[in-house]
DNA sequence: CTCTCCCT
């Protein structure tokens, strides 16, 4: 048999390494042969030596169900110019078909195949996975490009796994995507933002490349959505016309029994709760996943089964000695009628999982439970589609999910708990039969399951502010966005919304056309719009060195993070207690300015302490996230980048204000303020679309839609505003902030205190003066942030404020 | 008194 330490090599070469361990048998010349057959075909492998056994890859291969239409796929790709592959989970689509492409000749010469997935552990572990089966080192014949991370060797990778966002971007380098002979947008049906542009853009690019291929693998239902987009046949009587066409590969997953709820439940938590206990004492062994919407309602649903737990325990315990004290007791000669012996059960170890858990502690959910104990993993969306965990065969399914929504009537996004659509449910429960039967509990009625959730999800292009995607669009040549092939065209509201936006940071000119170079520059950063008007606005204002760091700062999530260990120090309420240590934390850094300088001096700090030998564990004490800190190194090394395309120099803000003599020392008190109030400025030249006036009731109004605002309390300014400091600083009269979403209330995100004169002075196309100016003294003798609102009351506010200008009709 | 999840 073909055993893992095994070692073959392509007939007809000189054999790799030693001999030693290289024992022929029967079994492996027969299936070598097979292997030989596939090694020739792709003409490029010389001589292999692979530890995982080819042989037994060889074999796994031929039996993958999309094996049988190996030939199908490749004959139909002389006919067809775009091919949907319908192929569920298992059937092997995203390793084989790129590699029957290589094989078929699809790769001769310069040309690459393309295959684009929607996250990135997906191109790492797909490609590394495609080059095993292949013999291969990942980086040569097989590759992948993600951001930061391009392992391919131009001249050499034939097959690229990429991200679809990475391609997009290519796409403004080269809009005809010259180099790539076969494109496969993997995973279609999940509907991007990134994929359903490429859709679009590659309906184009194939008018223009008929000698291109085009590979769309997606679930059943929007295959036919996807082949009516590309068939470019307008005579339905005649299908052999057609340019597109549906091919069906069959799945190979384990059945899973689905359950329901025979009555709706009030809690979903605690019925998940309910529904955990019953299959721990009632079912074989068998992890359990179970699906909430988000952290808190996971460090509930925790508490809650762990109680539960213990006392199923001390239950079973009292049943035990009961059952031996009458076992006893029969001895001794008493007739009564005899217990059946307790039921004994596994122990069970219960594991949180969700983005903002420190990276260690996302890894203890994957581990494998210590036999006799069951796992239970209760998650968030990740576990549906990001990460696969090994070992689930029970499926707990909330069927909820928290999203994000803009909603343009409301010029904000919204962070909701919906139902989820019944193809998420499906995706949920699948979870539950990756490796033998399982089964799934819906936490609702089968009625409510087939009336109450949507067919499917809405997709992302429908459901986000379109700001920067209408300014890809703009920059890959796509001017009239109207004629724009959408599969799912975007709201008509969002997209009015965004192209205001666009015009009024000057990305765009008044004929809808991208400005130069402004335009171009935004577009090519990979920032949202307002920060990379910011980031250029600090070549003019003097400050780019501090702002290329905050921009960098504001891209990583989960920057604050509290180890288990910290929690469990500090107190006995889990959750609470994990808040006060980042809270702790984020306040260290944080100064009265706001949020964007306290990132500044994260990052400052960071770049002192928190790189080298001792850094991650400076980080810990800081309650840092290393990993985000890293990527915002990352981030930041790219920025300069772009800047020093552009040609923007890298100046300091504390550069410009201090004295030729005082080079060498720290910055004066002055200084510094003169410096942060440069940087703040700059900061408002990119966010002046997002800012708010302090009301006399201590809220927020915002100045684009008049709408009430309060500080997040992940805000610095939220902690110094608050009792949480020894004497609270009155609130700033006048911010900007990064972002709005609404959850318990509507909150301001990332928040930095500004002048209101700076709006005038550096949107004077956004802002105005009011007209009237009916009490007090005049604008321009006193600064109307000094002014206390409380003292003065709300009209004289109103009167004295800046106010938005009525929005230009486009 | 808060943090679904991806991507350039």
């Amino acid at each position: 048999m073909a055993g893992s330490g095994m070692v073959f090599w392509k007939p007809g070469t000189i054999a790799p390494g030693s001999l030693v361990d290289r024992v022929p048998s029967s079994s492996s010349s027969t299936s070598l042969a097979s292997d030989g057959r596939d090694a020739v075909a792709g003409g490029s492998i010389a001589a292999v030596y692979n530890p995982n056994s080819r042989l037994a890859i060889a074999e796994q291969r031929s039996r993958l169900p999309i094996a049988a239409v190996r030939s199908n796929i490749l004959h139909m790709l002389e006919q067809y110019q775009v091919l949907i592959v319908v192929g569920e989970t298992g059937s092997g689509k995203t390793t084989q078909i790129p590699q029957y492409l290589h094989e078929a000749g699809w790769t001769a010469g310069d040309r690459v195949v393309a295959c684009t997935q929607p996250r990135r552990v997906a191109a790492t572990s797909v490609a590394t996975r495609t080059a095993e089966e292949m013999g291969e080192t990942v980086g040569d014949l097989v590759g992948y490009s993600i951001r930061f991370d391009d392992v391919t060797t131009p001249g050499k990778t034939k097959i690229k796994f990429m991200t679809d966002g990475l391609l997009l971007r290519e796409m403004m380098a080269t809009p005809l995507l010259n180099q790539y002979s076969v494109i496969m947008l993997d995973e279609a049906h999940e509907r991007t933002i990134a994929t359903e542009l490429l859709l679009g853009l590659l309906r184009k690019v194939l008018r223009k490349r008929p000698e291109m291929r085009v590979i769309v693998s997606s679930a059943t239902l929007d295959a036919e959505a996807f082949r009516s987009h590309f068939n470019l046949n307008t005579d339905a009587s005649d299908p052999s016309k057609d340019t597109a066409a549906i091919l069906t590969v069959p799945g190979r997953t384990f059945p899973v029994d689905v359950q329901y709820l025979s009555q709706p439940t009030p809690d979903y938590i605690k019925a998940a709760v309910d529904a955990v206990m019953n299959i721990h004492t009632e079912e074989p062994a068998g992890d359990v996943l179970v699906f909430l919407t988000g952290q808190d309602e996971i460090e509930r649903a925790i508490t809650l089964l762990n109680d539960r737990v213990d006392a199923l325990l001390v239950d079973a315990a009292a049943a035990k000695r009961r059952y031996q004290q009458q076992q006893q007791q029969h001895h001794h000669g008493d007739r009564g009628r005899l217990a059946a012996p307790p039921a004994s059960y596994m122990n069970m170890r219960v594991l949180p999982l969700h983005g903002a858990l420190p990276f260690q502690e996302q890894l203890a959910a994957f581990e494998a439970p210590p036999r006799g104990t069951r796992k239970v993993v209760i998650s968030t969306n990740v576990a549906e589609a990001s990460v696969t965990i090994d070992g689930i065969a029970y499926v707990v399914d909330s069927c909820h999910v928290k999203l994000m929504v803009y909603r343009p009537d409301a010029g904000h996004e919204s962070l909701m708990i919906v139902p989820i659509s019944r193809a998420s449910a499906q995706q949920r429960a699948g979870r539950a039969g990756r490796t033998r039967p399982g089964k799934a509990l819906r936490l609702c009625t089968e009625s409510d399951y087939c009336t109450l959730l949507p067919e499917r999800s809405v997709p992302e292009i429908q459901r986000v502010e379109l700001a920067p995607v209408l300014l890809q669009l703009k920059a890959l040549g796509i001017d009239n966005l109207l004629h724009f092939d959408f599969l799912s065209p975007p709201v008509t509201e969002t997209v009015a919304r965004a192209l205001e936006l666009l015009f009024a940071l000057g990305a765009l000119e008044s004929n809808g056309r991208l400005a130069i170079p402004l335009g171009i520059r935004m577009a090519e950063l990979p920032i949202p719009v307002m920060q990379a008007k910011m980031l250029l606005a600090s070549a003019e204002l003097g400050c780019s060195e501090e702002i290329v760091t905050i921009a960098a700062m504001l891209q990583v999530q989960n920057l604050f993070s509290s180890s288990a260990s910290n929690r469990d120090a500090s107190g006995s309420d889990f959750a609470a207690s994990g808040n006060a240590v980042v809270d702790a934390a984020r306040s260290r850094f944080g100064v009265t300015e706001g949020d964007h300088l306290t990132l500044l001096n994260v990052y400052l700090a960071y770049s002192q302490h928190g790189v080298g030998q001792h850094g991650d564990k400076w980080c810990g004490r800081m309650n840092l996230n290393p990993r985000a800190m890293q990527r915002a190194v990352q981030i930041r090394h790219q920025l300069m980048r772009y800047l020093t395309k552009f040609g923007v120099a890298i100046e300091s803000a504390f550069g410009k204000h201090r004295s030729r003599n005082s080079q060498s020392r720290n910055p004066s008190d002055d200084e510094a303020t003169a410096a942060a109030q440069t940087i703040r400025r700059c900061i408002a030249a990119g966010y002046f679309a997002n800012a708010a006036r302090l009301k006399p009731d201590g809220s927020y109004r915002s100045l684009r839609y008049d709408l009430d605002l309060a500080i997040h309390p992940s805000s610095v300014l939220y902690y110094q505003v608050t009792q949480k400091l020894h004497r609270p600083l009155p609130p700033p009269k006048y911010v900007v902030f990064h972002e709005i979403v609404q959850t318990t209330r509507t909150f301001m995100r990332d928040i930095t205190a500004i002048e209101p004169e700076w709006l005038l002075e550096l949107a004077p196309h956004f802002y105005q003066k009011p007209a009237m100016q009916a009490v007090g003294p005049s604008s321009s003798s006193v600064e109307p942030g000094s002014v206390s609102a409380s003292l003065l009351g709300e009209t004289w506010m109103d009167n004295f404020a800046v106010s938005r200008k009525k929005p230009r009709a486009l």
